[in-house]
DNA sequence: TCTGGGGTCCTAGGACCC
DNA sequence: TCTGGGGTCCTAGGACCC
């Protein structure tokens, strides 16, 4: 059976949820990520806007130059997850087969539900319909026979478009399109390509894919592959709707300003720490592999890792893990600029552990949930963890006392 | 222009084991 | 004194995506 792929993008997805809390920045230069004088980067932009040349990821100080009268507004991730949420419920009408790629796209499988919905374009049309009238958004949808093109034609397809690649047309639609188009191939790899006269993905379809393979290796070979429309292995070559773990849990945080004062530092560890086991808990995850992210002022930047002997889902031992690596890390002089902590090699069970210690880490385990309970019920100020931790992993790390 | 925060996947070297 | 081949785990870094 024909296998046919529909690609759901929302445009300009954050801007426009925030317009329907604040209907007076409609039509309007916005700007989403924070405030023009701000450290930080554009998340996302209003059409207007994109007209002076303002784009996601650009740095916020940037827009604000380039666009001085746009209007900058923070962020609301709990916003957007909602949204994105009123998105999921239309789409899994449409299909039993869905799947979020990120918080403002999805992709649906829609092999074999023509008897139920009509063909792929009339119910593509209906989709558009749907998610504009029940969710006052835009968004544009590509259909496609893999995900791949799928994705490409829903970008060709904004604003507020439907586009359908036919069966046997994907070459033929790709083509004329920069490589830089084909997910996959960034910044580096495009420079790389052109240095090789590679500029059209109809330059790389033409190739040989020994050439290619020879080149780029492994990546090369699937690069081949999408060139002519392909999924070609990895990622995109998943079964949609086939949810999976996740792999890993981090948070970070990039100052003001520059620090060099170990105690804001090692507070601010503490705090990402507790984020991340708090998270932990939620899911039910337990992480082997504790990771300290450090950039200086020179926005250099290194990761020191730490693999415990079993896997944990705690504060204390998060913290303790990623502290330490600080402390071995961090000269005690040059200024900061980023602090990350990151678990990873997550697994649903703790795993081995010695003996001695398993009725300990039960009851603070306990005590932690119960902690996590309270703060979801009354707000994270109703108790002071990082104050505590902090005394708590003096005496650990300083002291080596038992505790 | 002065660079967020949350992720995924890949590579490569070294340790260690058989 | 010269030295294989494969597998797995760990660590660090980098490209890329939204």
């Amino acid at each position: 059976m024909q296998r046919i792929v529909c690609h759901v993008d929302m445009d300009a997805f954050f801007v426009s949820v925030e317009e329907l809390f604040d209907p007076s920045l409609k039509g309007k230069p916005v700007v989403v990520g924070g405030k023009a004088n701000q450290r930080g980067v554009v998340s996302a932009a209003s059409y207007e806007a994109r007209k002076f040349g303002v784009h996601s990821a650009m740095p916020l100080r940037t827009a604000g130059q380039l666009c001085p009268q746009a209007l900058f507004v923070e962020g609301h991730f709990e916003r957007y997850r909602e949204y994105s949420k009123k998105v999921l419920t239309v789409l899994n009408r449409f299909s039993p087969r869905v799947e979020m790629a990120s918080i403002d796209e999805a992709y649906l499988d829609l092999t074999g539900t023509e008897r139920l919905h009509g063909p792929p374009m009339q119910m593509a049309h209906k989709l558009h319909q749907a998610i504009g009238n029940e969710t006052q958004l835009n968004c544009s949808l590509g259909v496609a026979s893999s995900r791949l093109v799928a994705k490409v034609s829903s970008d060709a397809a904004k604003p507020n478009g439907v586009l359908f690649v036919l069966p046997g047309q994907e070459a033929k639609f790709l083509a004329p399109l920069n490589v830089r188009t084909i997910p996959g191939v960034g910044k580096k790899a495009e420079a790389q390509l052109n240095k090789l006269g590679i500029r059209k993905v109809g330059d790389l379809a033409k190739l040989d894919e020994n050439f290619l393979a020879a080149h780029f290796g492994k990546w090369g070979l699937a690069l081949a592959g999408k060139a002519k429309g392909a999924d070609a292995g990895g990622w995109f070559d998943s079964e949609i709707g086939a949810a999976e773990d996740p792999k890993s849990i981090s948070h970070e945080h990039t100052f003001d300003q520059d620090v060099e004062n170990r105690e804001t530092l090692e507070t601010t560890l503490l705090k990402l720490s507790e984020m991340v086991a708090k998270r932990l808990r939620a899911q039910k995850l337990y992480s082997k592999t504790i990771q300290l992210k450090l950039r200086y002022e020179d926005f250099s930047t290194f990761t020191r890792a730490h693999t415990l002997d079993h896997a944990t889902q705690l504060d204390q031992e998060v913290a303790g893990a990623v502290i330490s690596l600080f402390r071995q890390a961090w000269d005690g002089k040059t200024r900061v600029r980023l602090l990350g902590v990151h678990a990873g090699t997550l697994q649903t069970v703790e795993g081995q552990m010695s003996l001695l210690e398993e009725p300990h880490t039960a009851r603070l385990r306990e005590a932690f949930r119960s902690i996590d309970h309270i703060r979801d019920k009354y707000g994270a100020a109703s108790i002071a963890l990082a104050k505590t931790l902090k005394a708590n992993l003096r005496e650990r790390l300083h002291d080596k006392k038992p505790d």
